[in-house]
RNA sequence: CGGGGUGUAGCACAGCCCGGCUAGUGCGCUACGUUCGGGACGUAGAGGUCGGAGGUUCAAAUCCUCUCACCCCGACCA
């Protein structure tokens, strides 16, 4: 009771927030644009950050810490950088509070003002550059492979949990490089940890492509990303992978000597992913009766849900549930024994389901005498009845299934709801009435760019680096074009 | 920044137009009992300066003025 949510069908963006809201991820916060993440939610963010911080370091990366305020002019540094922010940046204009004369509470001292203003980061790209300045002289000194965890701020108008909030959660990596070829490597490298994270953890399939002119990020000689598909139809980029160029090395004059004893400017990258991933998640791949968490990324693997009526059915139930739980968790699964007497396993049932355990068992009296156990799987909600003597061997197997399982469903669907397209007329049918990635040619002009976003409010997700790379006439102007690019509404 | 809306118990809301006994309902919460293989039920309780300030009135959640806050819909963004 009272713990339904929306459906899907009726109302998929109240769906999401009821889930999220339901499901005890995370919730408004009474600052403004802000979300608290809530246990249970911020457990998920740390099996992601896991997953990916062991991705970093396996490709050479260490994580650092720099600070939370950027100086007014280090951010002016690179202009397109500082135009690309400048419409979203909190700014601290003071240090000190008071009491206000007329003993109203306090008050912003005024002559606490700072001699220069400092920006909320955004990004970190200039606090970063400003320090690499000093840490780099020689190519001796290069690569330089830094990532940090980290919260940044960015004073968007409109805010929905975990895909757009003020302030947000995220990685971002910052690297220099002698040479343009090993700093677009590292571009492409890091886009591709990006997408196996995605697709092999997240079990969310993605388009890997780059960004349009208008669409890259400021600052950036070119923008890399992932795009993925929700089940409403629209398109969300859950990671972005940036090839710098040499234009923050020059902002900041970062000069290294190289080999020939010339000095030189370096060549940066960077790249990052947010809890916003949180959202993509969510949106990939849950139903109705709530979150579906693929295996790996779940704080829970098991949920042990005992059935008694007497004090010595409990004890005995209680007994093989902690052995259950022992053995699997001596394989390395998180198992959660729900032994509360102040709810009925009906309840639990419902409540694991709203969470997105991935696997549930039940165990009475009946399975006691039977030596089997009830399981169920959360993602297609079947239930199977299994030897106890075989659980240890089995819901691994059973885990490693639902993974695939989930991540088969969900590129299924995206290949669905991808659709190439050779006309305007069909390019628009498809939005309006299927919705998904439409694949089209296009002129490459920002014109042209423009004018479809104008009037169908689909953008390009990205210009994709992989598929079938026919040429062929733009649907819009009928202009040359050498390969389809990846159309879609977007959040 | 434009347009719309809402502030009443922890949460969701009714009451307001047409002022009038002790401000209600559902969920949640507490206690006890019966229940327990798919979101239990009964009984008894606790919980409110009706967003704030001022005004009209014998009397204001209700009418008037001001103010604060938040939410939703549109242009920008991970």
């Amino acid at each position: 009771m009272g713990k339904e949510i929306t459906a899907r069908a009726q109302d998929y963006s109240q769906w999401y927030l009821d889930l999220v809201k339901k499901a005890d991820l995370a919730e408004n916060s009474d600052v403004r644009g802000c979300m608290v993440i809530k246990p249970y939610g911020f457990s998920i963010w740390e099996k992601m950050q896991q997953g990916l911080d062991k991705m970093f370091k396996d490709t050479g990366h260490v994580n650092a810490y720099f600070p939370l305020f950027v100086p007014k002019s280090f951010l002016a540094k690179e202009a397109s950088h500082v135009e690309g922010f400048a419409k979203e940046c909190a700014i601290v204009t003071h240090y000190r509070l008071k009491n206000a004369e007329d003993g109203s509470g306090i008050m912003v001292d005024p002559d606490a003002k700072l001699e220069e203003e400092l920006i909320v980061r955004p990004t970190s790209e200039t606090v970063i550059w400003n320090s690499y300045k000093k840490w780099i002289q020689s190519y001796r000194d290069l690569p330089l492979l830094i990532n940090q965890w980290a919260n940044v701020v960015r004073w968007e108008m409109r805010t929905r949990l975990f895909l757009r909030t003020t302030e947000f959660l995220w990685q971002e990596g910052h690297t220099a490089h002698e040479t343009a070829k090993e700093a677009k490597d590292e571009t492409l490298q890091m886009l591709n940890v990006y997408a196996d994270f995605a697709e092999n953890f997240m079990a969310l399939p993605v388009y890997k492509g780059k960004k349009t002119e208008s669409e890259k990020f400021p600052g950036a000689v070119d923008t890399y990303c992932i795009e993925g598909i929700m089940q409403d139809g629209k398109a969300l980029q859950c990671g972005t992978s940036h090839f710098l160029g040499q234009n923050f090395a020059k902002a900041f004059d970062v000069q290294f000597a190289g080999r020939d004893g010339k000095l030189d400017h370096v060549w940066g990258t960077s790249w990052g992913v947010s809890t916003r991933l949180m959202g993509a998640l969510i949106m990939a791949h849950s139903d109705d009766d709530g979150l579906i968490v693929p295996p790996r990324l779940a704080p829970i693997h098991v949920v042990i849900v005992p059935i008694f009526k007497t004090d010595e059915e409990y004890e005995q139930i209680t007994k093989v549930a902690n052995q259950v739980k022992k053995d699997l968790q001596e394989k390395g699964y998180s198992v959660k024994y729900d032994n509360r007497n102040t709810h009925k396993p009906g309840f639990k049932f419902a409540e694991y389901e709203m969470r997105g355990v991935p696997v549930r068992i039940t165990i009475g009296p009946r399975d006691l005498a039977s030596g089997a156990v009830e399981v169920a799987r959360r993602d297609t909600k079947e239930k199977a009845s299994m030897k106890l003597e075989e659980l240890v061997s089995q819901i691994p197997v059973l885990l490693e299934d639902i993974q695939k399982s989930i991540y088969q469903k969900a590129l299924a669907f995206r290949e669905q709801m991808t659709t190439h397209v050779d006309s305007y007329d069909d390019f628009k049918k498809v939005l309006d009435t299927k919705g998904g990635f439409v694949l089209a040619h296009w002129d490459g002009t920002t014109e042209t760019e423009t004018k479809i976003k104008d009037e169908t409010k689909a953008t390009i997700r990205c210009i994709p680096l992989e598929g079938s790379m026919e040429k062929g006439k733009c649907v819009v102007t009928g202009k040359p074009s050498e390969q389809r690019v990846l159309f879609a509404r977007a959040y």
